[in-house]
DNA sequence: CATGAATGAGAATTCATTCAT
DNA sequence: AATGAATGAATTCTCATTCAT
């Protein structure tokens, strides 16, 4: 780990550990130590705790954005690009898991610094689902979606081997064990919201109809 | 307020603080100061302050787990009783919202002793899916899934709203203000999960035919 | 034990906790539990915590203090004397180690409260040396010896096998473990203060006859 | 004493408030106040209390037991190599009594951690004891005589001056006040010692010569 | 006698941060 | 860029004691 700067170390560790035992729970000598670093480097590079949480999550959420825009807006058939989209998805959240579960672990805790800080992403992934599933999945079934119905629940999912992992691990129901779970990992969460938004989307067509 | 007992106004305090700012992030004085309650009383009470983490967190589960048997054990056929169980979950958690956002909000925080106290109760809810979810699917068709595709994509998909809410108002993206994406939610979430099942298993059984 | 009187019970417990830990170490809650009483009886009988440490001090010491005059105040021979009471006062020591222990265990510590109250006792012990040991060592001898050479160190000689107790068992010396040793030491005690301060006073009666 | 660093004022500062009120007496406000340092670099230096505990009795049973294998493995006649001993381990006693008060003050609290600290050196003493009193005393006397015999009273005769010091201040015995007797005490207590054990080996030469 | 709740002060320890070097 | 000492506030938890029942 010696080979990478003192800043990097620093990243990596605090995605590590905020992601294993929540922000609040990490301390900063801890964290100098799991990088190899002086204490007092932490403020010097980030200025703050809070400081170093926000270039965490800005460098998790960066590149996470660009592959939902590159996915998304692609001219493939809605299915399609959903299935790609959610299997790059899921391949980047695994590959910077630590980083990633920091943004959904921190999730429910209305700090209002953070907050505004993860609602400009918020923002910018919104516009991409509403432009690039709500509006597809309308001109199918000709009914109107908000795509606070759509995003949270895809998102929640893709998180949700990641986020119930450690708990998995102490149940380990029949057919978690083995490589086979993580590898058709993917293809279940895809297989469900695509069958799950067409469904949606059918029975908000057929109830708008009626009204 | 002070018509309960103190040991009730900690525990409804400890919910709320918890579930808002983190179990790390709230200190005992505040959590004393909002019950109204003397400092010291937490510890008289509850030994420590993961002893009343621990606590919380069973209050809310115990109830939980007896609706979920309730509903998803009923001789109803598959997707009414999903969609009965959707409904009253979702009006369950909303009810008691602080108490669940805790379960949730800590998941991926891997303190030993409470990832067992949560391991054990998931076991059971494991047991209630493969037998009263995967079982019925099978029968369906034809197929094997894991409980572990299953259950833990619900109870995230169930929770998303809650999840995201504090992001979402900041965001406020079209059709999310006004009551009816609230009203509607229970809909939404049943209509997706319904769908999603079948076209897993749908899948799963085509992929299974073929190899 | 539930057949003692819960101040009797209190007493003991306290005596046993104050010896092996330290006084000011001991919680009241610890010393209740281990008594099998409610903590509160513990100020009820005895005011403060202060007030057992005085009661349990007062318990010993009375005893310890009559025996020390009966086998002081004998016509027989200072050497038979000596030895008859070193004898009995450790097998007593040893009956009530607890009790005893907590008078050498806070002896260095100036709570000028306690140092008081035993500067009490300590008083009317010095009184008996003077009169039966250092008197007729002078007519033996011809010296004057002050009580302050001779009573701390046959208290602390007559202790020293139970203030060594738990580090003794540790180190294990050659001819420690076996039952030799406890049962010859009151013969060790003794011979070593006898053959002591026949020693000093021969000295100390040469020095004096030098100058 | 602000010449010297804050890691040393400590470590006076915590010998002296222990030895004079008790290790769990001492509060770590009351010791960083006497040491004139912040609260919190006691725990920065010591990590913890008991860490600084521990540091002070090294720091003070390295130069004793040095001392003592200097002067108990020297070639001089017995007598004359204890009674040089004992006069230079009562003058180290009295100029670092803060420090080796700890020691004997917190004796007989059966900490494990303590103990086990306490034990090492112990080991070593009862060695030296062994190997440079009881087998000389063997050589005169043609008897066996356990370490365990001789350590504890010798050392606790040593300290029963400082052992017992606050409460010879207020019975103020005959002879006690006044230079003289703090002057004397090393003489007394190698009188005594020295009397003392060659009268235990004869006796004990005796009993066995009998049986 | 006995109990369980309550209290405020104080315990040891850790916190994020700063600063001189 | 890096270090070690230092700081003051805050942390969780325990303390001895009191009191109404």
């Amino acid at each position: 780990m010696k080979d990478q700067s003192s800043k990097e170390r620093i990243l990596i560790s605090g995605a590590k550990l905020f992601a294993r035992k929540g922000f609040a729970s990490v301390g900063m000598r801890e964290l100098a130590e799991d990088a190899g670093v002086n204490l007092a480097m932490i403020n010097y590079f980030f200025g703050t705790k809070k400081g170093l949480l926000k270039e965490i999550l800005n460098y998790a959420f960066t590149d996470y954005l660009q592959l939902m825009e590159e996915e998304l807006s692609s001219k493939l058939p809605l299915d399609e690009k959903l299935t790609n989209f959610i299997h790059r998805a899921i391949e980047y959240i695994g590959s910077r898991q630590d980083f990633m579960s920091v943004f959904l672990a921190e999730l429910p805790h209305d700090d209002p610094d953070v907050i505004e800080y993860k609602a400009t992403w918020a923002k910018k992934a919104m516009i991409l689902i509403q432009e690039n599933i709500c509006v597809p999945l309308q001109e199918l079934y000709g009914c109107q979606i908000t795509p606070a119905a759509i995003g949270p629940p895809l998102v929640s999912m893709m998180f949700s081997r990641f986020l119930f992992q450690p708990i998995m691990k102490e149940v380990n129901p029949p057919g978690f064990a083995g490589g086979e779970y993580v590898e058709q990992y993917p293809n279940y969460i895809s297989s469900m919201f695509l069958g799950g938004i067409h469904n949606l989307a059918r029975n908000i067509s057929n109830q708008q109809k009626l009204s």
